[in-house]
DNA sequence: TTTAATTAAGATATTAGACTCCCAATTACA
DNA sequence: TGTAATTGGGAGTCTAATATCTTAATTAAA
């Protein structure tokens, strides 16, 4: 996996919001269910990504979480990395000390453009966009 | 990165045992500063070589390590993957939990050929090749 | 035979990520 | 008005990876 636990909850809950009927409200518990995520570490997740807007939350009775439209406008790659950090490594797989692009190791350039494919692959589409392929996936195959 | 930083030290010390004139003892001290690994770290790295025959090691005053015809022969993943265990994650990058085969999301096969080539850059080649190729380019640039 | 240099091995320390627990703040509803 | 249900936020635990330290075993050389 190219990120950690943190960034892929984030997505599976960000993704699990996309598919919800507009302006439902989703308890943070009933994420964490329906995705197999540990409920109190979901909520950390879902209450820093309230912070960077890209959920809005609801406090108090009949509460919970939907998504905002810079989620939906926004890419994957974009969101985990506000959530955890830098997730592209920029050093090459042989991890040599010295290579570089002038010094480049014999894997170098074919991983560079892996790496940008990757790149390109999380960052190119929309969360929405995402989500909206993948609803119909789940319900072709009911 | 694909691996961790295990894997990472000991791709970069059997490649710098690979580098060496034939026959040359060096000590693990000597890897270790050259490729700024902590040092007590690698030699616990290099003891596990060891035992699974990547390289030779001797002890005592003169003793150090060599890399061994098993070693040159073997691709950057073997290595790793007996120093650090399984190295490519099989799940998809949006980490979905119904992610599969039959219920693809809709990054799974771009990741899925992705995954394939990252595969084969690491795997392909043996550490030889690599060795002999990343030598040529440091003569050159010299 | 002693000393110094090296790897082997085990114990310990540090750190970061993952996860849990508790209580405060807020809100809807009885 | 009070109680239950929710998120917010802080503190703490657990675990694995990383890193360090110490001592033992081995070997070469003085």
């Amino acid at each position: 996996m190219i990120y950690t636990k943190t960034g892929e909850y984030a997505i599976r809950a960000i993704l699990f919001l996309a598919r919800q009927p507009k302006e439902s409200l989703i308890m943070s518990s009933e994420i964490a269910k329906s995705e197999e995520i540990p409920a109190h570490y979901l909520a950390k997740i879902l209450q820093r990504m309230a912070k960077y807007g890209y959920v809005d939350s609801f406090k108090g009775r009949g509460g919970g979480f939907k998504i905002t439209e810079l989620a939906k406008k926004s890419s994957i790659l974009e969101i985990v990395e506000r959530v955890e950090g830098p997730v592209i490594n920029l050093k090459c797989v042989t991890g040599l000390k010295e290579c570089s692009d002038e010094n480049p190791c014999p894997l170098h350039e074919e991983w560079a453009e892996l790496r940008n494919r990757i790149y390109n692959l999380i960052s190119s589409k929309s969360v929405q966009e995402v989500a909206e392929k993948y609803s119909e996936t789940l319900k072709r195959n009911k």
